[in-house]
RNA sequence: GGCGGAGUAGCUCAGUUGGUUAGAGCAGCGGAAUCAUAAUCCGCGUGUCGGGGGUUCGAGUCCCUCCUCCGCUACCA
């Protein structure tokens, strides 16, 4: 059986609809999801929603709906939006679940059992907007002689009966986990500044609210339920079967990677592993915090209306074009800008002008000049060697090098590079001068073009998934054949011949864009 | 305030442990070719490497300082 790997999106929130960050999120991890299952690993990928707390009942509410009505709708665009941008994941959490209530309770069980969790009493500033606790120091006056939180939002004394976890106990394990695996962080610059908030104490954290009853119970505590976190985090092990611990669960956990966003770090690199170290559970391998993406180099905000539905995005510029920049132009880790120039431009100038065009070219000539029909008896030349070995250095070696790492631009780039040389391959050799001169070099020249443009195709396909596809379908390459260890088969050529496979005439995978109408900054801005 | 990151060609960015004339892609200009989605290929960049100072035979690459932007964090009226 293959090594399994689980990697995991954050578990949104759906007070709103998805927007681009959600989708550029899940198309990251997806890209990861089918490269590992590209590399023969047994993938588990699993997203979702995270429904409880005041704040959905509030938005609902605000909506005149009924909340669990309310999240479902909600829940079905972040689905909807899953399947339009072809993630390819196995579950679909929904953390009001029955099933994933059972996952908290378990896991809350198991961390009282370790003797973390105590009831105490907690008064203070509470705001309930940000669900969060705030010292006198840290807040401001507003009008009216209202009390703000330092994000602004109203608070009041509150006074609760509330359920503690024993973060504090767990400072120096912690670090110790951050000394032993430099790579639970990542990147690097998040990692720091987690070592430090670390390091600067860790204080028990209120787990349960009393306020509200939209969240999972806390075990034989009536009127309590979980602060938001501790259940949105169990997600993680409720959608691979938790708790029962046989299954998927033995199988997938510990997770391989959480890939998130930069704003949730905190909870994902603190939180969560004390809570799996209280509970006696292995901690997952990796937490990826990624950038945000910037329009036009402007945060997206409601109140800016520069909010983007990636729903509108994949219409205008198609779904891998997307996938494809997002990407490609984003260094991973880092936040990224985008705008309908930039997409348009980097669509046409790599998947249509250079790859597109090569796949077509190379396919056209096929088909007209030697009836569709492939060969391997030919003679083969020091250029189409050459060409051959840097392609598969890159698809072997360099592209999966970086992907493993999540540098999934450097992968890219390297990709791109090999489209480029098989482009100066093309007119180099001149093939269309060679059909009149010398046909049986020709030939040789064509065959090398389908070789390089197969490795290329298998090598991007993780990225722009239904493009490889149609392109490999056009080629012959059968569905199953379409990964590393296809890439890695010296005979699949002549099993190609030996199935008798003709190229037809071929279809352009990736057309060229126009910007938009109304897109404004044409050129540069 | 503290800590950290960033500031390199019009745009987006690479630049390893300091070392030959600072690179790539895109955009732009000129040329070639015509198989192909008017796509491709070749050629063309004198950039104050944010400012200033320093270490060194030699610094984009180290040290100091200043400016700007961003992140985390602390606090004061």
């Amino acid at each position: 059986m293959s090594e399994p790997f689980y990697i995991t999106t954050a578990i949104s929130y759906p007070n709103g609809r998805p927007h681009i960050g959600h989708a550029y999120e899940s198309i990251a991890t997806d890209v990861m999801a089918r490269f590992q299952r590209a590399r023969g690993r047994d993938v588990r990928m699993i997203t979702g929603t995270d429904e409880h707390g005041l704040k959905m009942v509030q938005t609902a509410r605000a909506a005149g709906r009924e909340t669990l009505d309310f999240a479902t709708e909600m829940a079905d665009h972040f689905k909807a939006m899953a399947a339009k941008l072809n993630i390819s994941y196995d579950k679909f959490v929904r953390t009001s679940e029955p099933s994933h209530h059972k996952a908290s309770q378990a896991l809350w069980n198991a961390m009282k059992a370790n003797g973390d969790l105590y009831l105490d009493r907690y008064e203070g500033w509470y705001s309930v907007r940000d669900e969060a606790f705030y010292d006198e120091s840290e807040l401001t006056d507003g009008e009216g002689g209202v009390r703000l939180s330092p994000q602004g939002t109203p608070v009041e004394w509150t006074a609760e009966e509330t359920w503690f976890f024993a973060l504090s106990k767990y400072q120096d394990k912690l670090l110790a986990l951050y000394e032993s695996n430099p790579d639970f962080i990542r990147p690097e610059s998040r990692r720091n500044e987690v070592l430090r908030f670390v390091e600067g104490g860790l204080k028990d954290l209120s787990v349960s609210r009393t306020s509200f009853d939209w969240g999972v119970q806390v075990p034989d505590s009536d009127g309590h339920v979980m602060y938001v976190w501790v259940d949105a985090l169990t997600a993680y092990l409720s959608g691979i079967g938790y708790p029962d611990t046989d299954g998927d669960f033995a199988k997938y956990w510990p997770a391989n990677i959480h890939m998130i966003g930069k704003d949730i770090v905190r909870f994902h690199t603190v939180y969560w592993p004390a809570f799996l170290m209280s509970a006696n559970l292995p901690l997952p391998s990796q937490i990826f915090g990624h950038g945000f993406l910037l329009n036009r180099g402007e945060k997206m905000s409601k109140s800016l209306g520069n909010v983007v539905d990636p729903m509108d995005l994949a219409d205008q510029f198609g779904v891998d074009q997307m996938r494809y920049y997002l990407l490609r132009e984003v260094s991973f880790g880092q936040d990224g800008t985008y705008s309908p120039e930039a997409i348009v431009r980097t669509a046409n100038a790599d998947l249509a002008n250079s790859f597109g065009n090569l796949a077509q070219r190379s396919l056209s000539m096929i088909f007209k000049n030697l009836d569709g029909t492939l060969s391997n008896d030919y003679e083969v030349h020091a250029d189409d060697e050459a060409l051959l070995a840097d392609i598969f250095t890159m698809a072997r070696e360099q592209l999966p090098t970086a992907f493993d790492e999540l540098a999934f631009s450097v992968g890219i780039e390297d990709w791109i590079r090999s489209v480029f040389a098989s482009n100066q391959y093309v007119d180099t050799q001149a093939p269309w001068g060679l059909r009149k001169t010398d046909h049986e070099r020709m030939r040789a020249v064509l065959m090398t073009l389908f070789k390089a443009v197969r490795a290329l195709a298998i090598a991007i396909r993780p990225v722009v998934p239904a493009s490889a596809d149609k392109l490999l379908d056009q080629m012959g390459i059968d569905a199953d054949a379409r990964d590393y260890a296809a890439l890695a088969d010296d005979q699949w050529f002549d099993k190609l011949i030996a199935s008798g496979c003709k190229i037809g005439q071929p279809v352009p995978i990736f057309p060229r864009l126009d910007l938009p109408e109304g897109a404004e900054g044409v050129g540069q801005t």
